[in-house]
DNA sequence: CAATTCATGGCAACCGGTTGACAAAACGAG
DNA sequence: CTCGTTTTGTCAACCGGTTGCCATGAATTG
């Protein structure tokens, strides 16, 4: 007998059993093993390399596996093979219901693919989410990153170490889901166009957003091919806060229908305009962009550019989830379309009387 | 010298590093040993166990790893501790905003203390719940279930597994965060007694919502107090579409107050009732409950009973944390306060012209 | 019937930390 | 200067799976 080197199960340890579980919970693959007189090793392929033990011993190891209602630890598993079932999802402000949908949407995604959804803000602070990026690499078979605050180069440094998705900004080289604005502020800007509006102010977002600069950009062209005139007004912060300080920017701006970054600001900007008497839309056109959450609680309701916030979310974590299955490679970036949501608060403005 | 039983660092395995990670990412322990000239175990003491090694070692353990830019592996490390400084949310809807604020409360807090947040839905129902509450727990130190709909005793056996908070509902037995709405509906009945309402209706919401129940008995009790009549009415789902399905019944009721199970179906009711020719609060008042995003966004705004929604996600995690860290042991219940906020969509009945 | 292939299960090393037990070194007291 | 105590670091076992390699026996083939 080789016994030098061999402390092999001998020793047993009649020690107390530390961790002292409670009692029921956790049945281990030894457990299992003794149980159905087969090698741990054994029910450890037969769990999870289908075809690889004979259905005969699959049967029995089952069995035992379910008589102990057996469930893997995911460290124990996490810690050989650094998968983890799990991914990360940092989005720039919990509180900003553009997020919820986004939010939903990798959730369920996930859980149908029986992921685990980790989920992180930045605060909309650069520095907090790179923090927060590094934190959950550590843990996470990969990232998602809705409307990221960071630098491409951060990202794409992100991106080598494990698989990661962007939403709602396009960076070279990494995967994105970015709405394609275009359609969507085409079609406002003709319906601005045939309602008779001549200049557009469009009150843009924090200057880091890729997004903002987007729709402005969509927003020039669109009013340039309309023969429209477009300025640029700029805001404090994205919030309905936001929106109330730049109505006295949109007023002096002499222009008659406003595009706003986001619905939030459009929201502020109604209620100040209202408050201060004027009429929506008789006096002026709001539309917003996203269609987020109540967007048409409003009176009027608000006209604005939607974006497919639930499906980038769903997006995302199925390229995130191929890519990690080794099906879908390529990194360009999957567009979704926009498309604009006409309610009361664009329309043809009223004549002064 | 003691060679028989040590095949320590010897071998050394020229093999491939299998794992073959990106370059920097990883370094263990055991470089860090190397670098620093000390065994494994004593580095894991150093960053680990404050005190334990000479300050000397320390600094040389910290300055290697710092050279590495080592990071732990935290699987590595649950396995033997059993911890993972992670710990679990359960919400009933992610898209209801009224989980919004939960949700944010319980990441600011988990974040600040250096745990990490996992999420996870429940669609309502019971079942997935249950599911998703077993798969969280072997991953997680502990779990909070907002506004849950399994039994309580299944919520009594997930507690007795690892550390549960319930957010608004109370299970005997478990820390529970409620809000007392006592206080906010007496605020309200009373403002509505003030201005002659005689006959109050409540909407009430999903049948497996303890909360809903506690509404409905805070309604009766103040009506009985304040001798007004209280009615309920059901809704199909607590949403603003399920509202807006309860207009009917509420005009049948009689009722010139309403108050709703949350501040969705208030908006759903007044939306219909106002397409119905109603004025609100000319000709009916609505109240609303929990004070979600958006409830100010309507015309006229909400008046609603509000939860402090994102305190009770708050104080779920600190009692939670604070249970994992030793402190807080006991099981009872805290309570929040609510409060009326008083908006435009209530006030005195217009008498008939 | 012998030779070869193949399916199956066992052995043991390994993932990267943690920790009880113990030995060596440092320290203090008599 | 010696003995007991405390500090500091090492050893090795463990957490619970995964996986490469090998031995066995059955099935296939010439």
């Amino acid at each position: 007998m080789t016994e030098p080197q061999t402390p092999d199960t001998a020793p047993s340890t009649g020690s107390v059993k530390k961790h002292g579980r409670d009692g029921k919970s956790n049945a281990t693959i030894y457990d299992i093993a003794k149980l159905a007189g087969v090698n741990a090793s054994t029910v450890s392929r037969a769990l999870s390399k289908p075809g690889r033990v004979s259905s005969k011993t699959q049967k029995l190891i089952e069995d035992a596996a379910a008589q102990l209602n057996y469930q893997v630890n995911p460290f124990a598993r996490a810690l050989p093979t650094g998968k983890t079932n799990t991914f990360g999802l940092i989005v720039a402000d919990i509180t900003n219901p553009t997020f919820f949908d986004i939010i939903r949407g990798a959730e369920t995604t996930a859980t149908s693919r029986d992921y685990t959804l980790v989920l992180a803000e930045s605060a909309e602070s650069p520095a907090t989410e790179l923090t927060a990026a590094r934190r959950l690499m550590a843990t996470v078979d990969g990232l998602i990153l809705a409307s990221p605050r960071m630098d491409d180069d951060n990202i794409r440094a992100l991106a080598q170490d494990k698989p990661v998705v962007v939403i709602n900004r396009e960076v070279e080289g990494v995967p994105c889901v970015v709405p394609d604005v275009n359609k969507g502020i085409s079609e406002a800007i003709r319906s601005m166009a045939a309602n008779g509006h001549q200049r557009i102010a469009f009150v843009a977002g924090p200057p880091q957003s890729w997004m903002s600069e987007r729709r402005w950009e969509g927003v020039q062209a669109a009013c340039e091919w309309s023969r429209l005139e477009a300025v640029r007004l700029e805001s404090s912060k994205p919030t309905v806060d936001g929106g109330r300080q730049t109505a006295r920017d949109v007023r002096a701006s002499g222009a008659t229908a406003v595009m706003t970054y986001n619905d939030l600001l459009a929201i502020g900007l109604m209620q100040e305009l209202q408050a201060a008497g004027m009429v929506v839309p008789d006096d002026i056109s709001i539309i917003g962009f996203d269609d987020i959450f109540g967007a048409d609680f409003t009176t009027p309701p608000l006209t604005t550019v939607r974006s497919p916030l639930g499906e980038c979310g769903e997006a995302a974590a199925t390229r995130l989830l191929d890519f990690l299955h080794g099906s879908g490679e390529q990194a360009g970036t999957l567009s979704v379309e926009t498309e604009l949501v006409l309610r009361g608060s664009s329309g043809r403005i009223l004549p002064a009387k």
